[in-house]
DNA sequence: TTGCTCCTCACGTCACGTGAGGTGGC
DNA sequence: TTGCTCCTCACGTCACGTGAGGTGGC
């Protein structure tokens, strides 16, 4: 039973798992992960346990949950783990959809930036304003219809707010570029989710 | 001109854009969005064009780039913004192939759960533990043939780690229900990628 | 005068990164 | 004896959250 036996050093753990030597620290310091022994001159010592609940760390890690939730998995301190888990994944979908807004959205910029005669700083800070002002609106409307009960602060604010907001995007567009214009115009297409 | 000439407080700015009122205090910290405007009392006024520049931060903010980086982009102080954002939708990418990853390997946690009769502790650990042995392998696969010259370190190395690997997998097979086992399969099956 | 908003410190968060200064093993 | 690894503080990061204690405007 020669690997069962043998015991590691931080320094070699750190390099086969590919983790860096103060994170081990640290999960020794939160009490994640304390290495079974220490040696006569305070070295850490971790056995075969410790590198197997290590990998079970990473593993969980990996769903996205802090290690305070991971230390909870592993240690069975939940009654219910699996509302853990489907808390985490209607996160991951949250995000999964924002990142998909979000490349759209760099993919209109960039498109944008491509179709400019010339890149100037005031044509791309335009084109940026165009995109988003676009997505606030929808937003607005959204929030509104979803809370009745605010609806008349929102009617006050929205006064001036969409004024400006309008008077905004009137200014930018009449500064653009035709080129400019249509890919503003691509741009919000691209901005309404097709899936 | 009615709303070019009014001035907001910080906290009716907060509570039309969303954001708080630390948020403000924190841009204004940090340079990126300094209230043109004091009262004799000191407090903060923003005009319409801090409103304005408001609005491109949370625009800017909203593709992911950290505050540094969004003031960059507004005072137009990078030389090629266009590098800035293809870089960020890299990211984007990555993140979007990541959280894909994730949400599939959750799928698969939350299959077994319920297909396992009664839930245990163990049970759990031992799921996800064949769910991401599975990967780990296959990524040190992968890295081995990336990465030829480590190769002989990796050699070393996967010795008595793979060792350890493999009877970890064969004890947490061996203890598992016949419903585990399947739900195993099934999550294997599920892990590689289908897009 | 009572609330409400405003102000400025200043510490806390989360998962580590990054030296700083010193000791032990091969 | 020289490197290399190990150790323990301890401050820094990033974008704010959260009181703490006090002042000004309607």
């Amino acid at each position: 039973m020669d690997t069962d036996d043998r015991t590691w050093k931080v320094g070699e753990l750190a390099e086969a798992t590919g983790l860096s030597v103060r994170t081990l620290h640290h999960y020794d310091e939160i009490g994640l992960l304390r290495p079974s022994g220490r040696s006569t001159s305070g070295h850490r010592q971790y056995d075969a346990a410790d590198v197997r609940r290590l990998h079970l760390i990473v593993a969980v890690r990996g769903f996205g949950l802090s290690l305070t939730e991971v230390g909870q998995v592993l240690d069975g301190e939940l009654t219910d783990p699996g509302a853990l888990f489907r808390a985490q994944l209607d996160l991951v979908e949250e995000q999964l959809t924002a990142a998909a807004k979000v490349k759209r959205m760099l993919l209109g910029v960039l498109d944008g930036l491509d179709r400019a005669r010339e890149p100037s700083p005031e044509g791309l800070i335009e084109l940026i304003e165009g995109m988003t002002a676009m997505s606030r609106v929808l937003t607005r409307d959204e929030v509104a219809q979803l809370t009745q009960g605010r609806q008349e602060a929102m009617a006050n604010l929205s006064e001036a707010e969409l004024a400006a907001l309008v008077e905004e995007r009137r200014k930018a567009t009449e500064a653009l570029t035709p080129e400019q214009r249509e890919a503003m115009a691509k741009a919000r297409a691209e901005m309404m989710p097709t899936d």
